[in-house]
RNA sequence: GGAGACAUAGCUCAGCUGGUUAGAGCGCUCGCCUCACACGCGAGAGGUCAUGGGUUCGAGUCCCUUUGUCUCUACCA
């Protein structure tokens, strides 16, 4: 025990936090089984990244969850945090792209297959780099559950799902505009465009109407696909065109004729009213050229440049074409106008390179089948959203959803489960690799060469990580998981989608509760971005300050739902909190001689204080994670650990623990604050994990890790109102005297004296000792009369009683006089406040009835103060 | 074009279902190396809770108006 005096002044939570997690993970308190007999808590980790690094959004993530997980852990539940993380295939493919690059190599130098090998390489060098990092964090996931997007069981899931929802008809293969990247040379999904408002302009072009004078002018933002276009639209009323629609118009530059036709899509009020129409570049044009039979021309190729049918524009750069179209309109005097213009371009959100809009084949889900029930589980509250709003937000969305564009032109992912015989040409979805035709017997098969999007293998994450399509066990007790976890920026990309899926495949909701959270800004606002530089690696804010530190910045001040801004100097607060915790649990050790922290028989008049406040916050924060307010959990154990408990309590049994004379007091006291401490560091434990461990550990304690040890309960027998009450009394009367000596300038060195007149002298019973360590007072008189020379003294004045101190020396009549005055007019407006509240009828009936009572309390305790210091105010004139 | 959020102390933000003399951290002022902690202790200063109205016995908290900032979403060339 000898060692415990030795404990640094300094928490180090650098010595600390690897070992403890180590002890834990070895010791198998992340490991959950199935067990019928407890009740389970499932929590699915969003994948991260395989490859990719913890950043704040994760930090932020992983540390609410593991706050829950760590709580129901303790409240007895079963408790499920299910690890892994996600092959991205996008975002892998273009980091191995870009290592070939180096080299001065393609993808193509290797094929496919020997490329994906070299994506599985980059995986097992780089994939376990986040894992640990999650482990930095104190994150209690199931490392023997540990699953990825791509491992055996979850792309037998994602066949499985293919082949059904192909079976059902809600997976097709369409012809289509699609969203293309030509940077990433795939397909996106709608979800995967970010639109950027952009100065643009808007070129008015004049083209000749075909076998006349007359001609039409239309307005542009995309002059560069003019090469592409088949016709021109007006709206059908608009009574400026009706004499040109069924005539032919000359598209400049290409000299080609094309139509004038009349579509409800054009609005008459929009430049001027007339659209040229590109019905391989843009959504809308692919329609009306649908409606109207429009030749398709394409003159955008895969990598954004012109192609042949672009004249002599072919070879450029999509941005080239435009300044040499917009440049030859010039000359030949076809440009009318240039207006400046702003509007929204669509982007790649990997590598926000300009989407073109492309003609081709792709993979579809049928979505609306599919949103109906996900719909509904929102809409009847079988899954809720926290905070509330965002069920509006993904409602929203679902009901307005498109068909899902799964196909992506990558090599690295899950491959569409598509067969195509060689010979015959037939078609074949199977979730297996067949091996010969169906139809015609043929060996010679070859699969679709595409993958499917990352996404779509998330969307299957709560089940396919217990073990679907087979009926596991674990499926069966672990599904549907309780919360999922996660920013609100990937509502679309992932909730919605296992939403859906979970209905679709389980027939059940995935989880029950979505825990939204905002993002962590910088410190001015912005969003953390790499081409910003100004991210903030948590990792190097666990080494510097402890994960405790930071988890704790990212849980408390912040709004649910709401972004928040990072600042260093709110981690280096939290520090400090360890640090206190730290010198609080290094003040008891150092004082501890008791075995355990039972409670004594006799409980002091302080112990009963501290003992109703600590069961108070017991309550208080269970209930508030309950709640998910997690912040306000947080701010309340903070305050009582550092207001109550350190700056009190520890202070008021100094009392005791400096009496060596009295070693049953001793004792008792060590029992209180061990009893206390040990508790809170429980409640703490799943905000600050590695300092509560090691204190709870270094205290008397059963069983092996706080962190499986019980949750504390609210115990009503420990909760002393009456005392609780006559302790806060106390403590004004000593706040009271303090400041009086402040405001004097009186240093702490000079000792004074205190009498104490009061009418209930029972308060004051241990007020001498109290004063003494908390008051500066050299000795303590409690009388029931006021002193004879009660006007030379220094007087301190509380609804409770008055206390004198003689420091003649230091007596201004007159200024104590005035100090009163302002006291008794600031106590009777309070008076005058309540009893206006009192007085009127409509309070005292419609208010409840403990408001009102409180009310009353105030009102008594302000009119005993008042009482006090007019007493006062006459002894000194 | 739709939808939502935010506007509270010098700064960054809490404030749950309406009821305390509106809180925290940092910063600031004054005094302290008090035998756990200067990453500390004690005492302070600082807010007409953006604006105007309404509901209510009672509003920072609910409803509407205005102003300002931000975000998401949408096929307006």
């Amino acid at each position: 025990m000898s060692e415990r005096h030795e404990l640094p002044k300094t928490y180090d939570p650098h010595a600390t936090e690897d070992a403890l997690y180590k002890f834990w993970e070895e010791s198998g308190f992340f490991h959950a089984e199935v067990d019928k007999s407890k009740e389970p808590f499932t929590i699915v980790i969003p994948p991260p990244n395989v490859t990719g690094q913890l950043h704040m959004g994760h930090a932020f993530d992983e540390t609410l969850q593991d706050i829950l997980i760590r709580t129901k852990r303790m409240q007895g539940y079963n408790a499920l945090w299910m690890p892994g993380t996600d092959h991205a295939g996008i975002a892998t493919q273009i980091k191995v792209e870009e290592s070939l690059r180096e080299k001065g190599e393609t993808r193509f130098d290797y094929g496919r297959e020997k490329f994906v090998d070299l994506c599985w390489d980059w995986k097992e060098k780089y994939g376990g780099r986040i894992l640990n990092q999650l482990r930095k964090l104190g994150s209690s996931v199931d490392w023997e559950r540990l699953r990825f997007t791509m491992d055996e069981g979850c792309s037998r899931a994602v066949r499985e799902v293919f082949v059904n929802l192909y079976n059902k008809g809600l997976i097709y293969k369409g012809h289509r505009i699609v969203n293309w990247c030509p940077h990433c040379n795939t397909a996106l999904s709608d979800a995967e465009v970010e639109y950027e408002e952009q100065d643009g302009h808007l070129w008015h072009i004049r083209y000749q109407i075909e076998d006349s004078d007359e001609y039409i002018i239309i307005a542009t933002t995309r002059p560069e696909t003019m090469m592409g276009d088949t016709g021109i639209a007006v709206h059908p009323d608009d009574e400026r065109y009706t004499h040109l629609v069924g005539k032919k118009a000359i598209l400049p530059l290409m000299n080609r004729p094309i139509p004038i036709f009349a579509d409800d899509y054009v609005e008459r009020e929009f430049g001027t009213g007339c659209v040229k129409v590109t019905p391989c570049h843009d959504p809308n044009d692919f329609e009306m050229a649908a409606r109207h039979d429009l030749e398709h021309i394409a003159v955008i190729d895969n990598e954004g440049n012109i192609t042949k049918e672009g004249g002599k524009y072919a070879g450029m750069t999509r941005e080239e074409a435009r300044k040499a179209v917009v440049a030859d309109l010039e000359e030949q005097g076809y440009l009318v106008k240039v207006e400046d213009y702003k509007h929204n371009v669509g982007t790649c959100h990997r590598c926000h390179t300009s989407v073109e809009p492309m003609e081709s084949d792709q993979w579809f889900v049928k979505m609306a089948p599919l949103a109906e029930p996900a719909i509904e589980v929102v809409k009847n509250g079988e899954i809720n959203f926290v905070p509330e709003r965002f069920s509006k937000t993904y409602l929203n969305w679902m009901e307005n959803v498109h068909d899902w564009c799964i196909s992506r032109q990558l090599w690295w992912g899950h491959r569409i489960p598509v067969y195509y015989c060689q010979d015959c040409g037939h078609m074949m979805v199977c979730k297996d690799e067949p091996h010969k035709c169906e139809k015609c017997g043929s060996a010679k098969l070859k699969q679709d060469e595409d993958v499917l999007d990352t996404w779509f293998s998330s969307a299957l994450w709560p089940f396919s990580t217990l073990g679907w399509p087979d009926k596991t066990e674990e499926l069966e007790y672990f599904y549907p998981t309780n919360v999922l976890v996660t920013g609100y920026d990937i509502i679309f990309f992932w909730v919605a989608r296992m939403i859906f899926s979970g209905m679709e495949h389980m027939g059940k909701k995935p989880f029950s509760t979505v825990f939204m959270h905002g993002l962590i800004r910088d410190s001015q606002g912005r969003k953390m971005s790499k081409s910003l530089g100004n991210g903030v690696d948590p990792i190097e804010i666990i080494d510097k300050y402890g994960a405790d530190a930071l988890r704790f910045t990212i849980v408390t001040g912040i709004g649910p739902g709401n972004d928040a801004r990072f600042y260093i100097e709110r981690v280096e607060a939290n520090r400090n909190f360890a640090n206190k915790i730290w010198n609080a649990s290094r003040f008891v050790l150092m004082n501890l001689t008791v075995e355990d922290g039972r409670l004594p028989e006799e409980l002091t008049l302080e112990d009963k204080w501290i003992l109703t406040r600590y069961n108070e916050l017991v309550k208080a924060v269970t209930e508030n994670i309950d709640k998910y307010e997690l912040g306000i959990a947080a701010d309340k154990l903070y305050s009582f650990i550092w207001d109550d408990f350190c700056d009190w309590f520890i202070e008021l049994c100094k009392i005791r623990l400096n009496d060596k004379d009295d070693m049953k007091a001793n004792e008792n006291a060590q029992r209180v604050l061990v009893h206390v401490l040990s508790g809170t560091m429980q409640l703490l434990h799943p905000f600050m994990p590695f300092i509560t461990e090691s204190v709870w550990q270094a205290l008397p304690h059963d069983g092996p890790s706080v962190m499986v040890s019980k949750w504390p309960e609210y115990d009503g027998s420990k909760v002393f109102e009456t005392e609780a009450n006559q302790m806060e009394q106390i403590m004004e009367v000593i706040r009271a005297v303090r400041n009086r000596r402040s405001e004097m300038n009186v240093p702490p060195s000079k000792k004074a004296e205190l009498i104490i007149t009061t009418d209930r002298p029972e308060l004051f019973e241990r007020a001498g000792l109290f004063f003494a360590k908390l008051a500066y007072a050299s000795s303590v008189n409690v009388a029931v009369q006021t002193p004879k020379d009660a006007a030379s003294m220094v007087s301190v004045v509380t609804s409770s009683a008055k206390v004198y101190m003689p420091m003649s020396d230091l007596v201004d009549i007159e200024k104590e006089l005035e100090r009163l005055n302002k006291e008794r007019d600031n106590v009777a407006q309070q008076i005058a406040r309540i009893e206006g509240k009192l007085s009127n009828e409509g309070f005292v009936s419609k208010a409840p009835e403990a408001v009102v009572n409180a009310e009353r309390q105030k009102l008594a305790d302000y009119k005993e103060h008042l009482v006090k210091l007019e007493e006062s105010i006459k002894g000194l004139k």
